[in-house]
DNA sequence: TCCTCAAAGATAATAATTATTATTTAGGAA
DNA sequence: TTCCTAAATAATAATTATTATCTTTGAGGA
């Protein structure tokens, strides 16, 4: 169970505490790529002590050391991203709610159209899609 | 000058105010997609009076009015851009610059793609890239 | 088992943004 | 042109998310 957590933890050379692992398991099991907030409501249920700037300095270290990604909002809160593969994300302008959208074709297409037409004095790393309109239901 | 500022405010049925024009000159004169501490400071210069709030307000009803839009960023600040095109953005990933990118084969190839291959339960209203790298220089 | 230093907890501080309220003013009506 | 009023602004306080500080704790190696 926790053993995952546990064991990517010490291959990335952080300490294994119970916060880390209490904090490691919330994020893979929240979805909606959750807040600080989220993911402190979650922990506090078996972990009722944890600290807010523990969570917040764990978070930041994860994300340092690509256990998590930030996600892009246009609101004043940052959140998280335990889905670490190539992916991009449909935004609903209605609610909050941010969906992984996976799609090796088109990012294939992608990759492809930038081989032939490069961007002047820019070297691309990354190219993520953020794919806003509505849910139907 | 100011005119065009005055004239689109008014067609947007937005009281033509000095603070309001001034706000208006400053993001279609600030580059880098500004913050709101950026468009104060420039705004300062002619009009040392203006209130933090009032910014904040105006760059919102902005942004409901479609003169603005805001931009995504993984930094607990908003930035704002006052290009309306369809475009997309470059992140470095050192410094904090945002530039645009504007390419519209790129955006007819993603449409074109999109029209083939629905998301289900989603309806794209806009899609965006945002594209992670280094400038050289 | 013991030591040590990195991590956690408690708390205070900061930064960005929003809310409140008194005052001013844009712009339509008289 | 003057007057009126709703809407906008300024000043200020409050809130929210996040970060910093500092003391205590405990993970993990010796
Ligand atoms: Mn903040
Ligand atoms: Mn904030
Ligand atoms: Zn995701
Ligand atoms: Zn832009």
């Amino acid at each position: 169970m926790s053993d995952f957590y546990r064991k990517t933890l010490k291959e990335k050379g952080l300490k294994v505490t119970p916060q880390r692992v209490a904090i490691f398991e919330a994020i893979t099991h929240l979805k909606n790529h959750p807040t600080a907030e989220n993911i402190i409501a979650y922990i506090k249920k078996n972990h009722p002590n944890i600290s807010v700037g523990t969570v917040y300095k764990v978070l930041d270290s994860f994300v340092e050391n690509k256990l998590l990604s930030k996600v892009k909002t246009e609101k004043d809160i940052m959140r998280y991203d335990s889905v670490l593969t190539n992916h991009h994300h449909l935004y609903c302008t209605e609610t909050d709610r941010i969906e992984d959208y996976e799609d090796e074709q088109l990012n294939e297409l992608i990759e492809n159209y930038f081989k032939t037409h490069k961007i002047k004095n820019f070297n691309i790393q990354e190219v993520k899609l953020q794919i806003s309109g509505k849910f139907n239901n």
